[in-house]
DNA sequence: TTTCAACTCCCCCAAAATGGCGAGGGGACG
DNA sequence: CGTCCCCTCGCCATTTTGGGGGAGTTGAAA
């Protein structure tokens, strides 16, 4: 089995186009036998990519329903540096019960386990196994399946990362001192009068930077500037 | 060696206060035989909490010159999710150049190796081993330890979780789906015209979300409210 | 040497956000 | 049955913003 991995990667490593991609992640259907893989990704500009193996019509309506922001296996990766099984989430609330018989109903197994991955500017992405099996089946193949797991994720998203490289992307402008400080003050809660009072310049000036930083980030205003920078890693509040 | 991972393990295990935890710390320059050891965490409320090594003087003047938004370290983890050994971040610019001289003036080694932890509701935790010697001293030794220090790191975050908990603090307000809804669309960017539009609502109820979502963050204005509720993981824009 | 990015400052005015006032209906929980 | 939270709505005065001008220095890079 070990090699097995060991070949997969190795093609991995040859794939260069988002096709290529896709078709290694129905590949590992068959090496695991298991039914689902996902992997998808938030790229700093925060566009969505996803290759996976769930029914097209399930993605499209997850999509549009925009369910991303109560699926709580993006919501609990999110924040988490460990790979999650499925059980250990919080599925109580309305809105995700629903969610989770819509899912099931459209051939998403029971049983689940994600591996957040971080990368460079914020870059987040997941790396989702998903099968039909008991609590007990389940157990022993992640038990056993973890290492492999989390190297298939490293490298999927390295590959992901460099795929998407290569296609048309503007540069990840980057903030000047004094922008990051006016953001950082204006993210912990200051008016523009406080900050410029911090950093000892004028109201004005500081207007200045914000201006600036906001045409950087592709910001529509302050506070979308602010979130902007925060996701993408250049500042914390 | 093992082993006595295992024994300092069960003894973490057994601490209760931050001075036991501390005095755990430094057990590890013996353990190990290397000169520095850092936990450092951020909790939800971004409260700091160190347990170290270095001199107090040197924690003095970082806390004071708010090292921590310069330093590589701390910067590269943030989004990252894999170790970083200090040699991988980049430590060009004029500000982090002056910031490394003095940090080595004050006994900080040449090497290092860091790994972040991320923990529930946006907890964020790095640890930290330090040393001076050469880069092929130090490759043998990361190499080698690179297991133990996940684990170390993970159960350390965990007690360190643990313990504070312990202490007095404001349980952490959970936000309602509307406020949630809202600060979402302004962290995109909106204004409050356009959010309430897509949410058909008035605008003024809109408002009225914000505030008490402001209320229960204890945000200074809207800004703040989107940069602490992206801090804290409950919203992703 | 020129050029360019970063940093600093000023005025004016319209638009947007905020703060404080008040009001009612629905649902959950003790 | 009362209480409390969530959701919904309106008005008015004040503060904060955003967008439009224009201008000077410094320091690094081409």
């Amino acid at each position: 089995m070990q090699s097995r991995i060991v070949a997969f990667i190795e093609r991995l490593q040859q794939v260069t186009t988002f096709e290529g991609f896709q078709s290694l992640i129905e590949e590992l259907q068959g090496l695991y036998q298991v039914e689902h893989f996902v992997y998808h990704s938030i790229n700093s500009a925060g566009e969505p990519y996803a290759a996976l193996t769930y029914s097209l019509d399930w993605v499209d309506h997850y999509l549009d329903r925009d369910f991303g922001r109560i699926d709580p296996v993006v919501l609990g990766c999110y924040q988490r540096f460990h790979p999650v099984d499925w059980k250990q989430l919080d599925w109580s609330g309305k809105a995700v019960k629903s969610f989770l018989l819509e899912a099931t109903d459209a051939g998403v197994g029971n049983q689940g386990f994600s591996i957040p991955i971080r990368g460079p500017n914020g870059q987040f992405a997941l790396f989702t196994v998903n099968h039909r099996c008991s609590d007990q089946e389940w157990a022993t193949f992640t038990n056993a399946h973890v290492q492999d797991l989390l190297l298939i994720a490293h490298y999927l998203n390295q590959k992901a990362l460099e795929i998407e490289r290569g296609t048309d992307k503007l540069p990840d402008q980057p903030l000047s001192p004094r922008e990051l400080d006016v953001l950082t003050l204006i993210g912990m809660g200051k008016s523009r009068g406080h900050a410029a009072d911090s950093l000892s310049i004028s109201e004005h000036t500081l207007r200045v930077y914000i201006e600036s930083a906001r045409f950087k980030l592709g910001a529509a205003n302050t506070t979308h500037a602010v979130a902007l920078a925060m996701a993408r890693g250049k500042i914390i509040v």
